[in-house]
DNA sequence: TTCCAGGCGTATC
DNA sequence: GATACGCATGGA
């Protein structure tokens, strides 16, 4: 990764980086595509445009304390996952996964932001769960605190029109708020200690758990299973994934998912 | 109309 | 601990 401020902008060079395969596979459901390689999103209250492809972008109107501070990180752009595609292409399925889906990489989201956008996720589709995360932003002007949320009802939430995980999103932001689950110390705790802990909350169930472990935590180790991924198990890895793969299988599973779902998926 | 969407809580065995 | 079923909403 290197990068230069130009004017107003930032200019980003990162060859491993394909923006449909990061910001349109059900890892966020805070970006809107708005032109060809265009997104606009937020993490949390910071908002971003960016575009660009073949290992160049434009990350627009934003100042270089930002980039290094918020987008760095968000982007994970210091981790080299080329490392990570050499253990991976010692399996066969995983490496073809690799190829396909070039240029993923993973989020690193805000812990309470993940948690209630994985919460609206249960049992629905990526455009309402977009519409349901859109709609609570633009209710508050900006992503909504746990205390702010805590104080609203399955009723007052209504205008999400989120059905019924609006009662799980007013139980997270209770429990945060008051830290009968307290994110900061979940996100130190070992991973099965951690997923324990989120689990305490309603609507967060072993699938959620791991999503917020993985991109709101960065635990490595968190593996969601959904319907796509128990797919990929019973046709790929009847004996479990192999444990050399473990550490960091929750990357493994990107490149999975988005192989299974986009390719697989066309094949029928 | 019916089915399904990156599941979960509850009841029941 | 395993399995069945209902659940709000909206698009296909």
């Amino acid at each position: 990764m290197r990068y230069e401020v130009s004017g107003k902008d930032i200019i980003l060079y990162e060859d491993d980086l394909v923006l449909d395969n990061v910001l349109d596979t059900g890892q966020t459901f805070r970006w809107d595509k708005i032109g060809e390689n265009r997104y606009f999103g937020h993490c949390l209250d910071k908002a971003l445009e960016i575009s660009g492809e073949n290992g160049r972008f434009v990350l627009k109107d934003t100042t270089e304390e930002d980039f290094l501070k918020v987008w760095v990180p968000y982007f994970d752009l210091e981790t080299d996952y080329s490392k990570l595609r050499e253990l991976y292409s010692e399996d066969e399925t995983l490496k073809a996964a690799c190829e396909f889906s070039r240029g993923i990489r993973l989020l690193r989201q805000d812990r309470w932001e993940a948690l209630i956008c994985f919460i609206f996720s249960s049992n629905n589709n990526i455009t309402r769960i977009k519409g349901i995360t859109a709609r609570l932003a633009e209710h508050y002007g900006r992503f909504p605190t746990a205390e702010e949320l805590a104080e609203e009802t399955p009723e007052s939430l209504g205008y999400l029109r989120a059905g019924f995980r609006a009662k799980y999103a007013v139980d997270a932001a209770k429990k945060v708020s008051s830290k009968e689950v307290d994110l900061e110390e979940v996100a130190k705790l070992p991973y099965e200690m951690a997923k324990a802990e989120l689990m305490k909350i309603k609507g967060v169930g072993p699938k959620v758990a791991d999503c917020v472990l993985l991109s709101g935590m960065y635990k490595t180790e968190a593996f969601p299973l959904d319907v796509w991924m128990k797919r990929v198990m019973e046709k790929y890895y009847k004996d479990g994934l192999p444990e050399k793969f473990f550490e960091t299988r929750g990357i493994a599973q990107l490149y999975l998912f988005n192989y299974i779902r986009k390719f697989k998926g066309e094949e029928k």
